[in-house]
DNA sequence: CTCCGTGCAAACGATTTGCACTATG
DNA sequence: CATAGTGCAAATCGTTTGCACGGAG
């Protein structure tokens, strides 16, 4: 756990949010500006490997990644592209439901909900009345 | 539509698969040698924006396109990654629940089933008495 | 000393774009 | 003849990798 690692892991789990690689490498600039971006790519592999963190791959391009390691599911804004944790609880039954498909083995699934944040809304909301 | 946009869409239509745009762009050159894999990114998009196909972004990296453009949800192969078409019914109730979340307004959602499917277990299988 | 982890820059894979050209309406 | 669509190559974006160096054990 090198100096570096642990500030990419400290500022990730401070702001709560699902970040991109180089959101959090421009955060992490400020108590390191000689950081460079592959380290951030190297270490956030590597905590997500170890289960420290969890890595998303929701629609779009960047990955993003979750302080919370714990399965979850995901809803993300369709204009923003925030993401925020889901409480739903997993059922069991979901899980047997999908047993049968096709042949397949089921390991897991991924629920992901789209919508659109509060925050945008409220833009959409601003733009109307200016129009 | 054009000559090429048409095979495009017909030889995804044909294979009954979820293809990436290269894999496509190699069955649709052998139909029409001097077509470029640009030439079939675009018109993918464009057949997607017009709701003749789908998109999907699952996980991995590839994009991948559905002969399908109904609303339905996916499983797809770890090992492989082949995606194949899921029929679980979706219940209003189960968009319900989801459009209390965290301020969003949800417009809908993907469910995405994780395993391994049929060919990849048997493989699995082989490797094993080899070994 | 020995290595693992770093910074940098270059490589990479998937996708997109600028441009000049071609076919088609 | 106007213009939407093409092929090609170069550009772009996110991510990964090779390499020489530096710091911790």
């Amino acid at each position: 756990m090198t100096n570096q690692r642990e500030i990419i892991l400290q500022e990730l789990q401070k702001k709560k949010q699902h970040l991109t690689a180089d959101e959090l490498y421009d955060i992490v600039k400020k108590a390191m500006p000689r950081i460079s971006l592959a380290t951030v790519y190297r270490n956030l592999e590597i905590l997500s490997e170890a289960g420290v963190i969890g890595k998303l791959e929701i629609s779009g391009r960047q990955k993003r990644f979750d302080y919370d390691p714990e399965e979850h599911d995901h809803i993300y804004c369709v204009v923003c592209h925030r993401v925020d944790n889901l409480d739903i609880e997993r059922t069991d039954d979901d899980t047997k439901n999908m047993a049968s498909v096709a042949g397949y083995t089921v390991t897991g699934y991924r629920l992901e909900i789209v919508g659109i944040c509060d925050a945008c809304q409220k833009k959409e909301v601003e733009k109307e009345k200016n129009s």
